[in-house]
DNA sequence: GGGTAGACTTACCGATCGGTAAGCGTCAAG
DNA sequence: CTTGACGCTTACCGATCGGTAAGTCTACCC
């Protein structure tokens, strides 16, 4: 099973990027990391900017596969987005490695300047937002406005886990543990609430425009 | 009105730290963005890291300004968490700088290794938990299970707003705007629907356990 | 007028950054 | 036996990093 170097070096790239961001990572840190000099890493990928490219490819790649998958065994266009979205949590919590990353491409892509259309995570926002088009009384959102639907759901997905080294960090062994224990049931029940059809068949009524203010009185016992 | 320079120094540490992160910028940026000289700006917060701190500090501060200010005009426990976030989102709307930052800081507080017990920020996620924990039915929820029922609409909250540049830059503006124009209901619909008592009434219920499959069939008539 | 404290400046530092150049060893093809 | 490609090394580069030292200028206090 001899695993070739580059495949190391591009699966070290992308943990210490995940945990310490592009500029906190240095070219040494991952070589050191892989126990082979610098220029080693130099030879495989002959700059930083294409070293990263290709760990943001290489996720683009899973994501790819884990639709695909998530197709197969899902028909029902109406189905499909939930089942992904479910497929995306299951996958960050065994290994967050790649949310954590997604993150922090969100969080400062323009400021690399690489060409934005050409972005490699582009292709995965574009499916969650033809996924949205599918469920029933969306068809007819724009792709801005379905992004927007989809937007807070795989916020709500990625947040928990992107901060668990910090939560680890400053709680409780024993509060982290709850923490992670009931977070992927709180998310389902969220979840399970927000797809519900009025969300996406009504996204421009009226409605009773304040939302937030049904919990100041103890109602539905 | 003469503001001082520091201010100026600090409030543009900020901006930069926020868009380009802790690695990202170097003492420089901040000072030529000013005007003064590298060493001005060392003159006044004495090295980079302490800078960084008074920066998430100023953050922590503002953070606690508007949650005293619902506590003035929500007396009610169990209608402040609502009415929180939404200043939350209304205040990350008009600057998302913070949101921004605070998520950084959620991604990589434990890589720069400081007293993670005196983080600046911890303050404010446990007074999110704190007011969890005030809901109908929520009381006896521990630390780590109430952040794990916030943390999804934190996320949820902030995840559109900190991926704007990058929105930006690869959706046309007109797709852009639709997002920015949708983002907001489509937020008050999920806050609305997830905050309805069921979700924290029951946190450990059994519950049908798989939520997910709800939109499957037209089922639950 | 002298002293002093704060807000800066220029000059400089060693360490580290990403990246280049050149060479070494292995192995397969000719 | 030679050649050349590949995987990797040591040696080195200029630029930039965060930070120090030592003034300079201004303004206020005595």
């Amino acid at each position: 099973m001899a695993r070739s170097t580059r495949e190391d070096l591009l699966r070290r790239a992308q943990t210490l990027f995940a945990s310490r961001g592009f500029y906190g990572t240095s070219l040494a840190n991952i070589a050191d990391a892989e126990g082979v000099s610098k220029q080693a890493l130099l030879h495989h990928f002959q700059s930083k900017e294409r070293l990263y490219g290709e760990v943001l490819i290489a996720i683009a790649q899973h994501y790819e596969v884990l639709a695909e998958d998530v197709s197969r065994s899902h028909g029902e266009p109406g189905s499909w987005l939930v089942a992904f979205l479910h497929r995306l949590y299951e996958d960050a919590r065994r290994d967050p490695e790649r949310a954590q990353l997604l993150t922090r491409e969100l969080l400062d892509n323009p400021s690399r300047a690489e060409n934005a259309q050409s972005w490699a995570l582009k292709p995965f926002l574009e499916r969650l937002a033809h996924a949205v088009r599918q469920l029933p009384g969306a068809a007819s959102l724009s792709q801005g406005e379905a992004l927007a639907q989809v937007y807070p759901l795989l916020g709500a997905l990625q947040y928990g886990l992107l901060s668990q080294p910090t939560l680890k960090a400053i709680l409780p062994s024993r509060e982290f543990k709850a923490f992670n224990q009931i977070q992927e049931r709180a998310l389902d029940a969220l979840l399970g609430r927000a797809l519900e059809p009025l969300t996406f068949s009504v996204p421009k009524a009226a409605q009773p425009s304040n939302p937030f203010a049904m919990r100041t009185s103890p109602d539905k016992p």
